[in-house]
RNA sequence: GCGCCCGUAGCUCAGUUGGAUAGAGUACCUGGCUACGAACCAGGCGGUCGGAGGUUCGAAUCCUUCCGGGCGCGCCA
């Protein structure tokens, strides 16, 4: 409509060019709206006063010219000039009982565009190291990735989830320490646990896979494993470090358990790890396209491929025995190391192999959704872009901002290394999958989120989620209703009665409904899954007005039958926009 | 110190590309079930859009500055 609305003005302007009633070189960027308030019509369009200023002249007269030349329209009602100049829509009866026509028509996709029509789109999310489950800040990310999927999809955006998992490096070699420790444990042993282990009941529970597996091959003298090692923070508070310390236990087990011992720690904990957090994702509603693994990028060459691009470019150099990224000369704030003295490869090196690869897989933009603390990666990964040779255009930073636990007024405090964290797994188990998705994104993604269980657990008129899935279920209520009052619907006889429609609340319902194409293209290009949830909200309350000011089930066949249209199509819009925010649309409460 | 994000009703937040009288929910107050689900509805109360300048027909929105809050600034991941 909105569309339709555009088409309509443009016609105006060319005819006004024509006749030299506005100067032919003109060409305004105007806006059209939803007016908030009724008597505004349902569009709005401020094309005069845009006008207004290059050609001179009053908005009124000039919204009078536009007025008189404007062509004629089934979908409009009338126009009228009001307040400063803005021109006011009003939408005729028959545009809105078509909107109840095309959603009936194809439930499914209403307001759907089709694959394909939108560019490709690679969106990366969550992304959290495998070392312990994931938590409530994780959620954040999870909820709004896979809603901004979604969203884009629906609005005709190929788009491909991916995973990026950091198996690579130190904080793994970290996870498989404290696995080891644990199992030491388990076989009877007694060995102090270092300030920087992962604390969390989890790694008993691989510590018992590995002696499941091999028994007690793994076990070495606690007195060797600690024999001259530099002492641990709390050991020594003047001389003892938690770095240095975990770091040549991490070198002690690698030597005690060669290779293979080691891998099997190692890999235990990561397979299990992965295993819970794509379980944990998938029962959340939250699935991938693709896991990818940062040691991939070594063993196929991407890493060094990538840095040889970087080479080519002339952006390496060397310094201190390490290999430098120019990345200061372009845009980012300082030189990043790429190769460190000791011969390993940065985090940071991976993450320019895996950008080279998503470029190389994706036609169109790659969507990075971090988490607020890592908007420092903006810049460099930009610069990477550009090293490689990139349009850095293609990389989109989304920053999910932090989720606040709040269990009444008292904050939740966590810490991931001390296992000090709420889970994910357990906010679902506490609201529920349902109330947890619609929390997580109700609110801009850029803003800081206050997330209060008592809230979400609520099942009172106080939390929005039950509010818009009371209204979905009460729609099917009504259907349930029809047999015991020997009542039937029959669409075909509800369409031809469309024309019944027209009732205040009705006029509004079919408004919203027919805004929805547009409510997800917006909410697409702007990624505000927020949008959706504002929206359903809306339309939620709308039904709900209607619902107590004029009863579907009445005796005359016609006007019956064109409401459960009307109320059969709000159900289908909503049930589709909480499919997009991964919220179930329950028949029955 | 430098950089990024934020500041809107008692509370939690929307506010589109700069548009008309700044909106929801919640809390509080008043009404509505012998009615298709009261998990609902109708109405009321509630504002110096952090402060001060500026840009213009028009600013919560753009610019400058100050105040307040969050986060980030490793040869860590």
């Amino acid at each position: 409509m909105r569309a339709h609305i555009e088409e309509l003005i443009n016609q105006a302007l060319g005819y006004l060019k024509r006749s030299d009633e506005l100067p032919r070189d003109i060409d305004p960027a105007f806006q059209i709206d939803y007016p908030r308030e009724r008597e505004h019509g349902d569009y709005a369009c401020n094309i005069a006063l845009v006008l207004a200023r290059a050609v001179g002249r009053k908005p009124r007269d000039i919204a009078a010219m536009i007025v008189d030349r404007l062509p004629a329209s089934k979908r409009v009602e009338k126009v009228e000039i009001a307040g400063p100049g803005f021109l006011n829509f009003f939408a005729s009866d028959h545009h809105l009982r078509s909107v109840v026509r095309e959603v009936l028509g194809d439930p499914g996709h209403y307001g759907h565009q089709p694959a394909g029509a939108r560019e490709d789109v690679l969106a990366e999310f969550v992304s959290a190291n495998p070392t312990g489950p994931l938590h409530v800040g994780h959620g954040r990310g999870a909820a709004y990735g896979a809603s901004v999927s979604s969203i884009l999809e629906a609005a005709g955006h190929r788009v491909q989830r991916e995973y990026y998992i950091n198996d690579h490096g130190r904080q793994m070699d970290i996870l498989a320490v404290s696995v080891w420790l644990r199992y030491l444990e388990l076989c009877g042993d007694n060995p102090r646990f270092p300030d920087n282990g992962y604390r969390g009941d989890y790694i008993y529970e691989i510590a018992r896979s590995v002696r499941s597996r091999h028994g007690d091959d793994l076990r070495h003298p606690v007195r060797v494993v600690f024999e001259d090692l530099p002492p641990d923070a709390s050991q020594d508070p003047e001389h003892g470090d938690k770095e240095s310390h975990i770091d040549a236990l991490v070198a002690r087990a690698r030597e005690l358990l060669g290779d293979s011992g080691y891998e099997a720690c190692f890999q235990t904990a990561l397979q299990v790890m992965l295993e819970d957090i794509r379980e944990d994702l998938e029962e959340f509603g939250v699935v991938f396209d693709r896991w990818f693994s940062e040691r991939e990028l070594e063993s196929s060459g991407a890493l060094e491929r990538a840095l040889e691009r970087l080479e080519r470019g002339g952006w390496i150099y060397t310094e201190n025995g390490a290999r430098w990224f120019k990345s200061s000369e372009l845009g980012d704030d300082k030189d990043r190391v790429v190769v460190r003295e000791n011969g390993r490869t940065t985090y940071f090196a991976s993450d320019v192999a895996y950008l080279l690869n998503k470029l190389e897989r994706c036609p169109g933009t790659l969507i990075y959704i971090f988490g607020a603390d890592h908007h420092g990666y903006v810049p460099r990964l930009k610069a990477a872009a550009r090293g490689l040779g990139e349009d850095p255009e293609r990389l989109e930073f989304q920053l999910v901002q932090f989720a606040v636990l709040y269990r009444g007024s008292q904050k939740v405090q966590m810490s991931t290394r001390s296992g000090q964290f709420t889970t994910l797994r357990e906010l679902r188990d506490e609201v529920g999958t349902d109330a947890a998705r619609y929390f997580y994104i109700m609110r801009s993604h850029d803003q800081h989120l206050d997330f209060d269980l008592e809230l979400a657990k609520s099942r009172a008129n106080e939390n929005p989620v039950f509010y818009i899935q009371y209204a979905h279920a009460r729609i099917h209520s009504i259907f349930r209703q029809l047999d015991g009052r020997g009542m039937k619907h029959n669409q075909a006889i509800g369409d031809a009665a469309l024309k019944r429609l027209g009732e205040e609340h009705e006029r509004a319902l079919m408004q919203a409904m027919g805004r929805w194409q547009e409510i997800i293209e917006s909410a697409a290009r702007r990624r505000s899954p927020h949008d959706i949830a504002h929206y359903l909200h809306h339309l939620a309350g709308l039904f709900h007005a209607y619902y107590n000011a004029a009863p579907v089930l009445v005796d005359d066949d016609d006007l019956r039958n064109a409401r459960l249209n009307l109320v059969l199509a709000v159900g289908h819009v909503l049930a589709g926009g909480l499919k997009l925010i991964g919220v179930n649309a329950p028949e029955q409460m």
